[in-house]
DNA sequence: CATGCTTCTGTGAGCGTTCACAGTAGAGAA
DNA sequence: TTCTCTACTGTGAACGCTCACAGAAGCATG
């Protein structure tokens, strides 16, 4: 007699049991629990007590099995993993999309792709259909994960405007470009007029409206862009340290800096101390993100805040709606100029 | 005629189309595809070669139904939301555990229950087997959620020794004591004798012992415990801060700081340097847990590092073990000592 | 030659839902 | 009355898979 009883987890109860239970058909029951149309107030009543009592969940497998949805969702990460060791902003996107979802009870599948393998891997269990669409983190270029969805027709929402995908790819963005152009606004404002900036990477349409906002703000402003006073990063707190420094080198005169992240900005204050150069009163510093990082800089960094929040809420919207067969959007909503001590 | 046709995702191969292309029955195929005994080598060539044709993937949903397995499983995170932004840690276990898992061909579902609506919720969505196991990160004791799991029999692995649990709970964990033995070592090691400490929450088992190893080396090398060298936080920067305020003030002689977390260490080094204190010369310091705040702080931290990799590697296996059958276990892994700039 | 054992294969049933369809009852119109 | 329409309910089939079972073939043993 070997009863293997792993616990004693004993079988849920099916609708089976909640109609039984209800007197009724699990036809019935299962207009009840699909929105209740075409059902007598009474068998409603019957049936939510029913389950109520039996305790009942529906069993998503089974359901699925027919209607050829998975109800979930994959948050899909391609960028190079460590940006999402190092970067908060990621995190706080991951929260907002995981709750946003959690709203509509569709749960979130984590898919991390590093390896050649991994790609792989989550491409056919996405193609496959086990996830009705996909949120999608990636900056760089010519993603091929995210060409091979789209040509799948998966359902696909980016953080961020995508590159080289057409236009059924939806994507969520804070309005880079209006950010950058409020922060050299703002570092003008408190009398700057040598403004560098540390960009971020060039191939990204965040790192290249970034820069279009500051060029645009100092040609109104008549003052003339000078290249020297023009360096790029990656976005990590090393790349932003390297470009402090070549900016110093081309350009010692400079009184304000406005970096592309936050974390860039963390770099940059490092080097501009070892200078010897005092912020914000030698040096005015800008950052871009308002990420956690720019609260735990010394001094803590003046930036632009992406509303994080709404971004996430918004793609889990943009997705959920393309899902159901909606044309594919893109939407871009409004940064703000927090002040702290930097600038 | 209304077609609904969204997007143009096609129904993918069934086991019944590969059964028909390889010339072979669907059990032979299902056969294959669950380890292939009993299978004739021809047989599980021809199902092989007619998988990669059709580029048939199982339906996981019909496979879910009948074994009664979700094949998938929970992260599950009942900490103050906060955490999860600025302590990098749970990005590093989070990302290990997806990828530890990811090799097992197993979905990651990240829950998140903040709120009291979304800690129903979730309970809910695991008792009724839609994970077969869950990850457990919450450090603070006396966890509903997790209790509730424990007496439904989902198999439950803690980041962590938990608190108020039986025994049939397992736990992956860092040698708390044993780390903060080391880092004490360390700081007489380099001729400090009044070495203060600002632990972890003692509610926690981690507080709890990285205090007591404090303490043990103390002892053990004839020095005198003194209450005014020990305060308390809870893990945040900002209680960092504070309670190296309270440490000024009880003991000004203070020449080193062994600091429960490197978060809160960032706020120990932001009061030492407004007290005037340099930092390792006047005061070392000495931080826990090697997350990234340890390189972004100013010194560079001498600290603790946790084997998150193996961390969340064990507690992956661990909770595979279980699943299996096998009974809970409680797995320590070592710490090691990261000398930096702080001390 | 019968019997047993091992290796392999096909078949039917069933997992818990949803969906399409058929059917019932009651109300109102012809 | 008879017909139609609406509101509601029950039933069988199907979704794609695994599992238990039956059976076939090959080989050794009695």
């Amino acid at each position: 007699m070997t009863m293997s009883n792993t616990g004693g987890r004993r079988r849920p109860p099916t609708i089976h049991d909640v109609a039984r239970e209800a007197g009724v058909s699990r036809g019935t029951v299962s207009r009840v629990l699909n929105g209740g149309h075409y059902v007598s107030p009474a068998a409603q009543e019957a049936v939510n007590a029913a389950i109520r009592k039996t305790g009942y969940v529906v069993n998503r497998h089974a359901r699925s099995l027919i209607t050829g949805r998975s109800d979930s969702i994959g948050f899909l990460l391609t960028e190079p993993q460590e940006k999402f060791f190092e970067d908060p902003n990621f995190n706080v996107l991951l929260r907002g999309c995981t709750q946003a979802l959690a709203a509509h009870d569709i749960p979130l599948l984590l898919m991390l792709a590093g390896t050649k393998d991994e790609r792989r891997r989550i491409t056919r269990y996405i193609t496959a259909g086990h996830v009705d669409g996909v949120l999608l983190v990636s900056s760089h270029s010519g993603d091929p994960v995210a060409e091979e969805l789209r040509e799948a027709g998966v359902p696909l929402v980016a953080c961020g405007k995508p590159i080289g995908l057409g236009s059924k790819v939806s994507y969520v963005a804070a309005d880079d470009r209006d950010g950058a152009r409020d922060m050299v606004r703002h570092l003008l404002s408190v009398g700057r007029r040598r403004i560098g900036v540390v960009t971020g990477p060039l191939d990204t349409p965040g790192g290249v409206e970034r820069l279009a906002g500051y060029k645009e703000v100092l040609t109104e402003a008549g003052i003339e862009i000078d290249d020297r006073l023009i360096v790029s990063g990656d976005y990590s707190r090393a790349s932003g340290e390297a470009g402090a420094e070549r900016l110093l080198a081309q350009a010692p005169d400079v009184d304000a800096v406005f970096v592309a992240s936050d974390l860039m900005a963390q770099g940059v204050l490092t080097a501009l101390e070892r200078s010897g150069r005092r912020v914000p009163q030698d040096v005015a510093v800008g950052g871009f993100d308002d990420s956690p990082a720019a609260l735990s800089a010394r001094p803590e960094l003046t930036t632009i805040r992406q509303p994080w929040d709404r971004i996430s809420a918004e793609m889990v919207r943009v997705l959920l709606a393309q899902i159901g067969g909606e044309d594919p959007a893109a939407v871009i909503l409004p940064t703000e100029l927090v002040r702290r001590e930097s600038a």
